[in-house]
DNA sequence: ATCGGCTCGCGCAA
DNA sequence: TGCGCGAAGCCGAT
């Protein structure tokens, strides 16, 4: 049974006779998500049939094509675990605004579910949607462990402040999942023509997209690096990280059951309350950002004392100044920065501790703190598989902004904003190797 | 190797 | 109104 406070309605339809939409989005998977056991539970009660559909936006065309594969590979397995349990899928191309409710009108849908995030897009179409539907459209929270609106009805200052909050309602939220049983009923649908969607699809081998590649994923992890994680999770030349965040972002694994088979590992505690801490707080911290400040991808969102000393600062010469396209092409002065770069553009992926760095030598090498955004979060959005996700404008508006730290001694350029710099990292790991394998052809076996 | 200071504001105790 | 303390650090002193 799903919490009831996992689920909001988001208009005041009436329920009708047809069958059950579940709308795809965020959460591509079948097994632990809370939107798909709130729809089929619909669905039962209402004795009707399930419908699972995906909207291919064409704003999502601009992404590069591993983005495109990775999701779609993904969601080709979704179409077939969903087929094994007698319940259809269908993807329909275009503004999911127009195609959502002329899908629900021809299918004579009584119920509509969607899974919930953040982002203003999906806060747009959904709105735009709810007005147009004669029936019921339902959200659920199917991404976060504790629903966005449940854990805080605010924007919270730090993760100090959220941290109380979000555990405190763990024992409720974190709980198990079960198993979906073949349905009985199913409503007759076309097989989606991937052919029509993309030419080819070819499997990137350095990252396998899917929910059965995600729990290959997790339980190598559990086993085999979680042990190190606490110690070595700032060294991106350990591999102890869990490489998830792809997952995630595409909802190809729950964070759910990422948190219950964490708990559930034989790994000392140490690492498991580090791993748990960046899964659950930090993580769903993001959301709360995007969930309670509209302004959470630009400059303008940052707390005030950051805004101030980082215009303040914004005259200061600087001792280097690149343009978006030298950041992109990697031409910088410094090979450390390069190579973190490097990283992203061929592997989709950036450590967590370079990401930090990475952004923050944008922020020094900018000619405002305002464009030194712009190009964070653009990079970020094109090239990491976790892109357009709320993790990764709140990591860019920690790294440059300040959001959710604490404001440090003053400097050039970063005003009262944390500063790092190379002899930081050179403390932490081995340079040297970090940039050697990035500037490997083929990466990237740690 | 280890430690304190840097600096602001939230949230709670009083 | 006062006080403790914080998402990942740096720097200089010991």
């Amino acid at each position: 049974m799903t919490d009831p406070r996992r689920t909001r309605l988001l208009n005041n339809c009436q329920e009708s006779n047809g069958p059950v939409i579940y709308w795809m989005s965020r959460d591509q998977r079948v097994r632990c998500n809370w939107a798909l056991l709130f729809a089929l539970q619909k669905a039962e009660s209402l004795q009707q049939p399930l419908i699972v559909l995906f909207t291919l936006a064409p704003s999502f065309l601009q992404a590069p094509l591993r983005h495109y594969e990775f999701m779609l590979k993904g969601l080709q397995e979704v179409e077939a675990t969903l087929c094994s349990l007698n319940i259809p899928f269908c993807i329909l191309q275009g503004e999911p605004e127009n195609e959502l409710p002329r899908f629900a009108q021809k299918m004579k849908a009584g119920v509509v579910v969607t899974d919930y995030s953040p982002l203003k897009i999906s806060r747009r179409w959904k709105k735009s949607v709810a007005g147009q539907l004669q029936v019921p459209l339902y959200e659920v929270d199917a991404h976060n462990i504790v629903p966005c609106w449940i854990a805080s009805g605010k924007q919270e200052y730090s993760a100090r402040t959220f941290r109380p909050k979000v555990n405190a309602l763990l024992a409720e939220f974190l709980t198990e999942f079960h198993d979906i049983k073949p349905r009985s009923v199913s409503a007759e649908l076309k097989p989606v023509d991937w052919n029509r969607i993309v030419q080819s699809l070819k499997a990137d081998p350095a990252l396998m997209p899917g929910e059965k590649a995600a729990a290959n994923c997790l339980e190598t992890f559990l086993v085999s690096r979680l042990a190190s994680y606490a110690e070595q999770r700032n060294d991106p030349n350990a591999g102890a990280v869990s490489t998830l965040s792809p997952y995630l972002h595409f909802g190809q694994i729950s964070a759910q059951f990422t948190a219950l088979q964490t708990a559930k590992s034989n790994a000392p505690e140490i690492d498991r309350k580090a791993f748990l801490e960046e899964l659950i707080v930090r993580r769903e911290l993001s959301d709360n950002y995007c969930c309670y400040n509209d302004h959470y991808d630009s400059f303008e969102g940052l707390p005030s004392w950051a805004k101030v000393s980082l215009s303040s600062h914004s005259g200061d010469p600087r001792e280097y100044i690149y343009t978006p396209e030298e950041f992109e092409t990697a031409a910088t002065h410094e090979r450390l920065w390069n190579a973190a770069q490097l990283e992203l553009v061929k592997t989709g992926k950036i450590h967590g501790y370079m990401r930090m760095y990475w952004a923050k030598k944008i922020l020094e090498w900018s000619e405002t703190p305002e464009q030194a955004f712009i190009t964070a979060i653009s990079l970020n959005d094109r090239y990491a598989l976790d892109g357009r996700d709320p993790n990764g404008y709140t990591g860019v508006a920690w790294s440059i902004g300040g959001l959710h730290d604490r404001p440090w001694f003053e400097r050039p350029v970063y005003g009262k904003i944390r500063y790092m710099n190379a002899s930081g990292c050179a403390r932490k790991f081995d340079i040297a190797r970090y940039i050697a394998r990035c500037e490997e052809n083929d990466l990237f076996s740690p």
